[in-house]
DNA sequence: TCATGTCCATAGGCTGAGGCTATCGAGCGG
DNA sequence: CCGCTCGATAGCCTCAGCCTATGGACATGA
């Protein structure tokens, strides 16, 4: 049985005409004639009564036609959604990130490739760099924006950088600037007000880390928000707070943002996704925006 | 897109293996690689992600996976739909047949058809010969047994002459033989008791002008009844009838038995389908089991 | 009655799809 | 570092399916 032959069956069954079935499906007459005989002696039934000018299915036809249709239907939708997903008209984005990276790259981003691609489900999952690579080994994210170096022994992941973000000091615009020269080094901060993210922010660790290279511990005046929420907190004059650049210029009404004084301190941003299975087609696409704005 | 593809396909998507997958389908590697290329290669997309030692479909490929599934059981099913009617362990024979045949022919055929081919469901119309000709134009018959000649000008149904049957007068046992001889002349019909059928028999038609013929018109005593109505009234010594000899015979409890003095009257019985509709294989085969049994 | 037209079946030739074997090449494990 | 596994590639061969040309059955009109 084959989908021509099913066609042609189908043709004729509702030309109830061969020689006109035959221009229908763009055949010629015998060689519809030969396929719609292969199938009937593949089935071992006759399908139409033969007779001059009255073309018949017979009970063996009836009963192949409605299936025959069935198959043919779904044959058709199998290649429209197929294609569907391949050229992004639908489709699904599981993508993880960070907390501080869905403030700042992303909404841009997202909005652009929304824009782009409509049909585009995007899903997205905030949690810490360990969460995220655990659930990328999973198969339950397709991709992840992580701050590198990642946490664990990255199992089977592909990482691409994407860019780097110096961090900077924001304090409310009321107060003092903090730190000398405009510019903040990493020994002011101790016994600075500062005010922290909640545990499973990379921007805690990695602060918290640079004041201990520095050999002291920092202290917190308010500790465990989101980033809103430390922004909120800074710019009411609770404390200072270590965030990226990015994100300082986007909230900048009613904070100061001054550098961190040489070396400061960076994180690089970067893509992940497992190494073993190719990401479906609009992870890649979002991968491809994401890429590009990065550079940009 | 072709049947073999989808097989492949979805023995590669449970098989997770292309080696085994192609051990499975009975066909080389190569040729099952080569299938699935060209089906990914139509489709526009990837439908595995092939690393090493862990196949994986890719999005398009779940979407491919529940269509080709369904395709490949709707084939299975037309297959085995198809074979069952043409091995005749399904299937249904609409016939047709003049009321008196009903009660002659048909029983024992039928049983013997039934018990053979107990899948085929059997719908009898009872009916005069206009009707059942004009039913099996209309298409709503597959085959009828009715009573040469035909009384339309048949249109284009075939007719298969089966037995001929002579005609015998009944009368009650309780009462004298009628006729001389032996014996019963049409002419000694007339100013007989005669019982006669409802109006659609063709034996009503038969007799009445066999009188005529002789040039009276029969007298009935009660008329309009069935077959086993007609028995019952003869038997009860209302009057005589006219029936086929076989039917005469099988209801001889309290009925006489008189032949028709030469010539007599014979009917003959045959099989009438469409010419220009094969009738469908179990109609065929009822065809086949009546001629057999009406030569015997 | 014969010529003509219609329409499906058959015949014969050609091309390409799909099968096979042999082999390559990448990645993993000992 | 070598060998093994496994999918991809190459090259060849056969036959399935398409084509054109023609046959044959039936209907219609002169």
């Amino acid at each position: 049985m084959q989908f021509q032959q099913l066609t042609y069956f189908v043709a004729v069954a509702e030309a109830r005409h061969f020689t006109r079935a035959a221009e229908e499906v763009h055949v010629s007459q015998p060689s519809l004639s030969q396929q719609i005989r292969a199938l009937e002696s593949e089935l071992g039934a006759e399908l139409f009564s033969r007779a001059r000018g009255n073309i018949t299915l017979t009970d063996a036809g009836e009963a192949l036609l409605p299936l025959a249709r069935r198959i043919l239907a779904d044959a058709d939708t199998a290649r429209h959604e197929v294609q569907e997903l391949a050229q992004l008209r639908r489709g699904r984005v599981r993508l993880g990130a960070t907390p501080s990276l869905c403030t700042g790259l992303l909404p841009d981003v997202l909005r652009a490739f929304h824009d782009r691609h409509p049909g585009i489900q995007l899903l997205l999952e905030e949690g810490g760099s360990l969460d995220l690579v655990r659930e990328l080994a999973r198969g339950a994210l397709d991709l992840a924006l992580v701050v590198l170096p990642l946490p664990a022994a990255s199992p089977a992941l592909t990482t691409v950088e994407l860019l780097q973000e110096d961090l900077v000091v924001v304090s409310s615009a009321g107060a003092p600037r903090p730190g000398r020269g405009g510019r903040v080094r990493i020994a002011d901060l101790q016994g600075a007000p500062l005010v922290m993210f909640r545990h499973g922010y990379d921007l805690r660790e990695l602060t918290v880390a640079a004041c201990r290279a520095e050999g002291f511990e920092p202290s917190f005046t308010v500790e465990g928000g989101e980033m809103d929420a430390v922004l909120g907190f800074v710019r009411a004059g609770l404390g200072i707070a270590v965030v990226p650049s990015m994100v300082a210029v986007r909230s900048g009404h009613g904070l100061r943002t001054t550098p961190l004084a040489r070396p400061g301190l960076r994180r690089t941003i970067a893509l992940a996704h497992r190494s073993d299975v190719a990401p479906p087609r609009a992870a890649r696409e979002l991968q491809r925006v994401l890429l590009a704005a990065g550079r940009a």
